[in-house]
DNA sequence: ATGGTATGTGACAGGGTTGTCATGTTGTTA
DNA sequence: TAACAACATGACAACCCTGTCACATACCAT
């Protein structure tokens, strides 16, 4: 939690020191970020920054915090619409989710670093192999369509982008959390109900 | 790439080094892990480190590639295998990904920091909300199924990840990658395209 | 055994980082 | 205007880190 110092300061200075923490914070990793430069951009001195945070962590998770409420409000309207329908809520939030990312890309990008890791170091060490990973998903999908097990009017981009997004979800979640699934047998089990919705999704109906 | 002076070495001290390496890496983000404590840990000399890699870099590039080539030899099975059903491949990849993780859970660890991110940094930050954020999810399908919207013998749990993980990923790509999607308005279709799949794979179909 | 090549070593320079603190400066209140 | 509180400052200690390089050792072939 920043200090009481910090939120007296003058509006116009708090923001400027914020502005610069997320135009930091949006392009180089935490473990990157250094107070040095962060400082001297945002004309403060050594001093003062230490009066204000108790140290990077502290404003970082400021800063999160403020993206946080920043999206809540953004998603408010489609979070307490009792009456839509489902799909439609879902469709509201995903689409918000762009909007927002739209209107502000460095928020979005801090929330990427933080839940999808650093995009420019990933692709530093991994290159060009996403692509090749894309078109192994998108082979596997065009067969299953010239093999009629697929359905024709599902967009292979899309589905190959949800599969690949999965693959990467399900051993994250095997390996770091409690929160989504308990036991690690359920993740099997989340496997088996992954796939039944898939395939509900995308697959040829009989007497299609 | 190692040098061929560190591909020349003794089996035994090369493994030792690489065992090390994937130990601190899988422990730890990139950017936080430093060549004195690996090598201290690795015993070997400084100067050696320097014979043997250009930098961290290139044995973090190493590593990964020996994970990736780990990994691909692991899903052979479920590649090449032309006659099995799209499904059963889909099935298969993904439960082999689950007993990679298992059976490897340091590479998996690895992988992962790289593709979604420090999950201790992430909790440092984020804390409970993601369970928040799965309570929602949680809800929201719930509402669904008493709706009469969402089948009912889809598990939510499930679902809720699904979900969850699509809504960080779209943003995701939107703002970092060309690879799966060329224009920013594919983007939005994409979203249609993607809610297309869930509507067909967890509606409620009608006469049921 | 001798010379040459391959490998090992750790001190060192140069740089960067964080957190503290004694000392100023400004503001406010009585 | 005097005195006290709030805020600002940057030098400094203590630390860590990387990459290099001159020198030492081991190995191998003639």
């Amino acid at each position: 939690m920043p200090t009481s110092t910090f939120y007296n300061l003058p509006e116009k200075k708090k923001q400027r020191i914020i502005d610069i923490a997320i135009d930091e914070f949006s392009t180089t990793h935490f473990y990157e970020v250094s107070i040095n430069k962060l400082i001297k951009r945002a004309e403060i001195s050594r001093g003062s920054f230490y009066q204000y945070f108790e140290n990077l962590e502290d404003l970082y998770r400021h800063v999160t915090q403020l993206i946080g409420q920043a999206k809540m409000q953004y998603l408010q309207q489609y979070l307490h619409n009792k009456e839509a329908k489902f799909f439609d809520k879902l469709f509201g939030l995903y689409s918000a989710g762009l909007t927002f990312a739209k209107e502000h890309p460095k928020f979005a990008s801090i929330g990427n670093i933080l839940f999808k890791g650093d995009p420019m170091f990933r692709k530093k060490i991994f290159g060009d192999q996403e692509k090749q990973t894309k078109a192994f998903f998108v082979d596997l999908l065009r067969s299953g369509q010239e093999k009629g097990e697929v359905r024709s009017d599902i967009d292979i981009n899309t589905a190959a982008f949800l599969f690949y997004q999965m693959n990467l979800s399900i051993s994250d979640y095997y390996l770091t959390g409690t929160t989504w699934f308990e036991h690690p047998d359920e993740y099997m089990k989340a496997v088996e109900e992954m796939i039944k919705i898939f395939r509900q999704g995308i697959e040829v109906k009989k007497g299609d």
